[in-house]
DNA sequence: CTTTTATCTGAACAAATGTTCAGTTAGCTT
DNA sequence: AAGCTAACTGAACATTTGTTCAGATAAAAG
């Protein structure tokens, strides 16, 4: 047999990132093999490189996507005049937009040593982008004279792993609203 | 060739402990393969079978000992009276002890998955034994009527999920004093 | 209806994996 | 000096791994 009934590109390009990011956010990059995936989707091993040329560009691209996905997210969210304004916005973003991703989040955090050393390069600029978006606000602020912080980096650093920390403690607790 | 000069059992059991330890940390324990261990420790594949019946029982006494560890560690700390100086002394306790262990603490959280059912258990068990402690001097506390806690159990879970995102913060940043 | 093409199967491949074990040797015992 | 034993080697094993590819077939195109 091949090419079963129902199945097209459209249909199974998707869900086989989908079941990547499951698989991999349960068991790990490293624990989980191509014909795990494809028994996951319904089709044998071979038939997902149709979709990807190996196995590590699958994990790239599901990260590339979700850093992607970030960075326009926080562009496409309405600018507000003030800093302070600003630094509720990213505040608010940020929790939201990794509330509703836990399993890409988890990825994009604990699969970092999994990447190739030019993959993790891209991956490791594209956060450094994000970082250096919550950065602006704060210096925007300092600027304005609403904050008085001696170092913006060191301080976005900060805000970033409270803003983590708050999130591991409601995922841990999952009894408090947003 | 067999029993290279200066081999020891003495010697070589704990090297592949912290072997273990180092490269389960750094790759995870799926990546990691039993001759990479070897390579690291300076000997055979093969050799390692004189310590652990195999990889699942290797991992599983790294964090046995962890939670062992713990355990000891916290009823050898000194106790004091009253409920607050004991909540004092457990986090003071607590930040000191994962500090000194940054790898292990980090398996003993990440590689849960990777335990068999059997195993899991009994580390699940492990941990829930130092959350009871915790919960023990929350409940001191309310008898002495120096804490008001509606539920001991929840806040024992935020304390403690407070107390790793401290840690994460200042492993992230490397920057404050303990 | 016929032809074409995208999509998938099924089998195969080399390499790597966890694990076993007969044999070898260094160091201790006597 | 001789023998014994714990500690290791080196080769082998059955599986599983990622990946390739010729062939099969459903759906689209003509």
């Amino acid at each position: 047999m091949a090419r079963t009934q129902g199945s097209h590109s459209d249909i199974t390009g998707p869900r086989i990132q989908s079941a990547a990011l499951q698989l991999f956010a349960q068991h790990g990059y490293a624990a989980v093999s191509m014909r795990q995936i494809a028994a996951e989707v319904g089709v044998q091993a071979g038939a997902l490189y149709n979709y990807t040329p190996d196995k590590q560009s699958l994990l790239f691209s599901l990260m590339q996507r979700h850093m992607s996905e970030l960075m326009e997210a926080w562009q496409a969210d309405p600018a507000v005049e003030d800093a302070l304004g600003e630094l509720e916005r990213f505040v608010r973003f940020h929790i939201r937009f990794h509330m509703e991703r836990p399993d890409a989040v988890f990825i994009a955090y604990m699969e970092l040593r999994n990447l190739s050393d030019e993959n993790f390069a891209v991956i490791e600029t594209m956060r450094r982008n994000y970082e250096d978006a919550l950065e602006a606000v704060l210096k925007q602020g300092v600027e304005e004279g609403v904050f008085r912080i001696p170092d913006t980096k060191i301080a976005t650093l900060a805000v970033i792993a409270m803003l983590n920390g708050v999130m591991t403690w409601y995922l841990t607790g999952g009894r408090l609203s947003l």
